[in-house]
DNA sequence: CAATTTCGTTGACACAGATCAACATCGCAA
DNA sequence: TTGCGATGTTGATCTGTGTCAACGAAATTG
């Protein structure tokens, strides 16, 4: 306890066995003594900062992150400096599964705000989970819930209009951060309208446009980043009477 | 050798190790006896036909199921007989993994014409991954794959215009022919158009009138199912040079 | 085999959302 | 403090693709 920095950047240092995160993240399932092996090889480094780099497209594999605190980005970027944005990523979320298959990154990786990050070596927790059911089993888990996870994505941009993504957007966020133990109605967006537009498959201007809709109906309140969501429920009404997918039958085949 | 049907029929039930798949399937980079291993717990049923379920959305998970000839779709249906289609699925690829997570599956798969499918229980798989360390690696590579397939179709709806998705979905049907030994050129699609705009997030028409563009710019031939690419590197072209992401910056950030 | 339904194609038209443009505001640097 | 690029909002306009409609061909049914 010799400063506040210290004691703080300490705090970030917390064991798995003693984070908040531990039922979200890859100890879940774990007795104690298995967290203690897995705590042997999670590597925890100093604040990440907006801007910095987990990894970038196209580099070797060899670790798993996990947010801690904070928020990340993952997308593809091209030459002319666009980019396609493919996920954000909250505390407890795993980033980087996509790169086990060729051992390379297909994506990039990009800190959002001061961030505190888990980095796990991923021969060594192959190594492990062999030795450990429950995580080879939690492994399992996780990367099945990645692809669950995109498959709705993939609904969602294949059969949904604009006003529907944007609803669809904030009541996942509302959601992830409730089980975080943040506020489900007031809180900041990490990321930018042009960020959201991309993630949606949407302009910059109809996200802005459509943020400034549902203000006027009073489902939220919106000042740059920082969201109030006033009326959850209509939103998520909106998410899920949204029965109008594009192919539509007379009767079941 | 009494009849020609026994003898196909047998034919079907081809072993792990004497399937021309092994390369693309689970039993990669499992020696002789591990492959016999799996081979214990693989079930492999009689053909399905068009229309059969392997499972459907709802149900509880119990198994994976690996396409060994012909072809699948996993899709999510809704109420009215309407559905958003997911994926099509070639033989070696594994269906089912997004149930892995709940234990529920939370599509359908139904069989697009008639198929061999191997069914592999999960628990079993499971077990025997914990013994097997080249088993439990192939399945993240497996699970991982997934999730880099997903995330390209994730990049094409998000910023591709309908002809670059028609195009992007002849080449990846191409591709993955060539690997199974089939024809890159020249196929007969088992699904209809309107799948195929479901998958694409497009309408039918759309889709019919693309098909009618790309023959009428000498790409390739069509009549109904029957497939000929005639320019398969016009249509590589016409996905690779699609870099107009929607959201574009003057500099890297 | 005819009857019926499904599927694919084509045309006309409408509209959601993209694009272009202008401007306000924010945040950071000097 | 001023300047300036990045970001967000709003309005006007354009356009790619959806929607509606009609029809022929193929597949399915009885």
């Amino acid at each position: 306890m010799t400063n506040n920095n210290i004691i703080s950047f300490e705090h970030v240092k917390i064991a798995c066995k003693s984070c908040t995160l531990n039922s979200l993240c890859l100890p879940m399932g774990l007795d104690q003594g298995d967290v203690e092996k897995l705590d042997a090889i999670v590597r925890r480094g100093r604040p990440a900062h907006r801007g910095d780099h987990l990894f970038r497209e196209g580099e070797g594999f060899r670790s798993l992150y996990v947010v801690k605190t904070g928020s990340v980005k993952t997308y593809i970027p091209s030459e002319d400096g666009g980019e396609q944005v493919l996920g954000f990523h909250l505390p407890g979320e795993l980033i980087g599964l996509d790169a086990i298959d060729e051992e390379r990154h297909h994506c990039s990786a990009k800190v959002l705000e001061t961030s505190a990050i888990c980095e796990v070596p991923f021969k060594r927790l192959e190594e492990l989970s062999l030795t450990l059911p429950s995580l080879q089993h939690q492994m399992y888990r996780l990367l099945s819930k990645e692809i669950s996870h995109e498959t709705d994505m993939l609904a969602l941009l294949g059969s949904r209009n604009a006003e529907e993504r944007l609803a669809s957007f904030l009541v996942s966020i509302s959601d992830r951060l409730l089980r975080r133990g943040f506020s489900a109605t007031d809180f900041y967006l990490s990321m930018s309208r042009n960020e959201i537009g991309s993630y949606l498959g949407l302009a910059v201007e109809t996200v802005s446009r459509l943020f400034t809709r549902f203000h006027d109906e009073g489902r939220l309140k919106v000042e740059r980043k920082h969201v109030e969501l006033i009326d959850l429920d209509g939103l998520r009404t909106i998410v899920e009477n949204s029965d109008h997918f594009v192919n539509k039958r007379k009767r079941a085949t």
